[in-house]
This record gives C-alpha cells, structure tokens and sequence, in this order.
RNA sequence: GGAGAGAUGGCUGAGUGGUCGAAAGCGCUCCCCUGCUAAGGGAGUAUACGUUAAUAGCGUAUCGAGGGUUCGAAUCCCUCUCUCUCCGCCA
C-alpha cells in the first residue's frame, strides 16, 4: 500500500509514476473522497467526544443523586446522529482502502521505461553458454529418453501443467533444494523455516496477491476458505504480520522450500510443454526484513544470494531489471535472474528479487521502532527465489546434457546425490 | 468429533454498567540520593487514526474479533475465532 499521507499531499505525482507501469490512478476521485473522508470524520469524532462528555457529566449527576432527566433529553437525538454520520463515514472508509489496496506500488527511479520484457536492461552476464558438439535436446526430450519424466502420467491423474519425475531426476531435484537450503543458510546468514502452505486471506492481502489477482489463486472449498500459497513469500513474509521489531533486531533474513501452486490463470498456450509453467513447483525462498535505510544495498545483497546458487550450479545467466511494464504489483525495483537454457536458446526467468519497501509492511502492519523517535515505522520487506527448484532443473538437464544422452551431474551436486557423477538411462 | 476453562497494556495480574486507556507488581527509560556491590526516592513507559508546520498540543478509537442492549460497556446479551485441559480419532 502507498502511504495515504502521500496520495494525499501528492496526488499528482503519484499518478505520473504509477502511470510509467501504464496503470491509471484517478487522483482527482481520490481525492474528491478523500475530502470527504475529512468533513465525516471530524463530525464525527466531535459528535463522539459530545456523547463521551454527557454520558461522564450523568454518571456523575447520578453519583451525586441528581435528577438525569433533563440531561438524557438533550441528548436525545445524539445517538441517531452518531449512528448516521459512522455509518456514512465506514462506508467512505472503505471505498477508500479499496481504492488504495488496488494501487500497485511505486516505482523506483532506476527503474526503466517500458511497456513489456523487450524493455528490461540488462545488468550483468555470467558465464558462457556452451558449445555443443552435437544436437542439443530440450529438457523435456532428454527427461523422457532417461525414463524419468512423465507427462502421460501426470495429465492422466491431474491434468496439464504438472509432472512426475522418477529415480535419480527426482533425487536431482530434492538435491537442489537441499543444496540451495545449505548455502543460504551456512553462508548467506539465513534463518530455515517451515511454513504454512495453505493461509487465509488477510496474508495474501498483506503481500499483496489480494484483492486484486484472485484468479491466481487456488482456493479450497472448505466453509472457511484457504489459498494455496503461489510462493513461500506469503507465508514468510507475514512471519512479520502485527510485529513491532526493536532496532537491533534487524536486518532478519529467512528461507524456506515450499512447493508453490499457482492457477496459470491467463497464461493459455505459453509453455505449454514442459516444466516451465505448472500448477504446482518447488521454489528455495529468500525474504529480508530490513530498516527502510538499508533495503536498496539489502536487494543488492539477495540478488547475489541467488546467483551464487547458479554460477555453483555452473549454470550461464544474466540478470536484468524489470522495466516499469513488466515488474510486479508490489515491487518497487526488481532484479530478474535469467538462466540460459541451450534447449530454447533463450534466457529464461528463475529468479525474481524484488524491494518492496513498506508496501507490504504496511498492509501486514510489520514495523521497527527508529532508534533515534522511539516510534515504529514501517520496516521494509524483500523476497526473491533462490532459486525455483524446477527451472533450476531444468537448465542442469539442458546445460550439463551429453551427448549420449545423460546428464552431468554438478560438482557442487554430486555430494547431494551419493557421489552419483551422471545420470543415466 | 465430545466435555470443560479461558482470551485485559512488554510480562504477571486486578477490575461485573459511569470519575477505566485501564489498579498493583515486574521489566524498561530518565532524574535524585548514595564513594565500589546492594538498597532507597521521584517521574515516565501502548498502538492507530484525525487535526496540525509539528515526532507539540488537542480529539477519537482500541481490554481476542464482529454485532446487540444502554445516555454510557473491559464489565450485560448474541455470533465467531483462537488458546488450554480431559476423552476419542489420527500422519
């Protein structure tokens, strides 16, 4: 949420900015609203404070074993006033969080113009993509050859967009994530955590998928509906919901693996093949909380967690950041991390790391007392993957392929594996 | 799933219709006293919103959540949520 001090005192600018995402905020509405919010809101505190003050003057006329009668009827009618006027002012009152709650976050100044992906600058490159001696096969040719990878099986019991992995591919896969696990929290000062996997609404509103990407969502039918988490920064993130932080409790850094369900909803016939796009994928997260101060060298940070994962995983990618029409709702500058994948001959996304500054703290009320007021502010929140597990897959099976047909195993794996050095039919 | 108990400020814990944003204790902060240690005295110590130049005042709200009764609710009524205990079931 942007502070509503802001959209207030600067309507104007706020539209401007948000409009670079190609997203129309009506400042005038607003603020028409927002005015009257204002007159409501003082008549109403005045008429409370009235009622506040005759109510004490009869409890204390009753003390004294006066006749109330002639101060109930002057304020016979206050009640009604009072009920009329919260009412009215309630109802404002949420027209204008709908209002804010639907307001994407702004943006950084860094960040660069552009309507979609072909406007993302490119800020570094590591590696080499490989030269290959022979026909290169896609992940997808190169799991079923193994007989490590089913589709068939897979759409038969859920559909499309999800998969089975067997044998040493299935343990590959656990290896990554117990990899990535390993290295975040042994060197990169990360807490492990286990999560919930289904939450309730008010944390998908705190991190900002609610109200607006519902469709997104898997829901359960049950009386009281739960969301499958579309990533572990739900639930990581909220482990700050309603908390007050000390100073020097801060920065705090969490990981978890989580499996990560999501409904694909309006993304019809993009890859489609494959394990690229599915309902269901296991994603290492990466969450900071930070002091306001700190979260723009704290993104730096977290983007580097995640690229030592793929440079151990001797994986080529560059790491772009998102133009002002690609990045997310909440985020106010984001980092992509694209692995190169030999099987597309295209950089793919496999990991996003994203400052959020105190949107989503402000909607999850996440707060750190400044040392130097004594207050609490809204401490700042960052999350990015490091990395999806299943992309992460991938790019070994197409990157690491030999010509034969299997897969080498990376170094940094192959203590994960059992010393296993390739995968084989 | 069955039966019961409970939810109050950072913590413990009082408070069953009015002067209660809330006693007391602990903790914490500041000051005073005290030649180390220890003890004592005093003041302060929630959050949000509004108003405002203001982190100054002032106002409003908040005693699990929501609704109701009332001139007035932490206190009475209803619904819900959560926690704890016992029983049952169970990965």
């Amino acid at each position: 949420m942007i502070d509503p001090r802001i959209l207030r005192q600067s309507a104007a600018e706020v539209a401007r900015n948000l409009a670079r995402r190609g997203f129309t905020f009506d400042a005038d509405a607003y603020l028409a609203l927002e005015d009257k919010r204002k007159t409501l809101q003082v008549e109403t505190e005045r008429l409370r404070g009235e009622r506040n003050a005759s109510a004490k003057q009869i409890g204390q006329a009753k003390a004294r074993g006066e006749d109330v009668e002639p101060l109930l009827a002057a304020v016979e009618d206050l009640g009604d006033r009072l009920d009329g006027c919260e009412a009215e002012l309630a109802e404002l009152q949420q027209s204008l969080r709908d209002v804010e709650l639907g307001l994407p976050n702004l943006l950084s100044d860094d960040v660069p113009d552009g309507s979609d992906e072909s406007a993302n600058t490119e800020v570094r490159r590591w590696g080499k993509p490989r030269e290959f001696e022979f026909e290169v096969h896609d992940h997808i040719d190169l799991g079923q050859a193994l007989g490590m990878l089913d589709f068939d099986a897979a759409s038969r019991m859920s559909g499309a967009r999800f998969s089975v992995m067997t044998g040493a591919l299935a343990r590959l896969h656990r290896a990554l994530i117990q990899f990535m696990l390993d290295t975040h929290t042994a060197e990169h000062g990360y807490a492990e955590t286990y999560v919930p996997y289904l939450v309730q609404s008010q944390a998908l509103v705190g991190t900002g998928q609610l109200p607006k990407f519902e469709e997104d969502l898997f829901k359960t039918e049950t009386e009281r509906p739960y969301y499958l988490i579309p990533t572990a920064e739900v639930p990581v993130t909220n482990l700050a919901m309603d908390t007050i932080f000390e100073a020097d409790e801060l920065p705090l850094r969490y990981t978890a693996h989580t499996p990560c369900f999501r409904s694909e909803a309006g993304s019809h016939g993009q890859d489609t093949r494959g394990m690229i796009r599915q309902h269901q994928f296991e994603k290492v997260e990466l969450v900071h909380f930070v002091k306001p101060a700190d979260s723009i060298q704290a993104l730096e940070e977290l983007t580097g967690h995640a690229e030592v994962i793929l440079r151990r995983l001797e994986l080529p990618y560059r790491v772009v950041t998102l133009c002002a029409g690609d990045i997310g709702f909440g985020s106010t500058k984001t980092y992509d991390i694209e692995v190169w994948l030999p099987g597309q001959q295209k950089y793919r996304e496999i990991s996003s790391c994203s400052n959020y500054n105190d949107f989503q703290a402000r909607r999850m009320k996440a707060r750190v007392r400044d040392p130097e007021t004594g207050k609490p502010v809204y401490l700042h929140t960052l999350n990015g993957s490091g990395v999806a597990a299943g992309r992460a897959l991938i790019a070994i099976l197409e990157n690491h392929q030999q010509a034969d047909g299997s897969i080498a195993v990376p170094e940094a794996l192959k203590a994960y594996m059992g010393g296993l050095e390739t995968i084989a039919a």
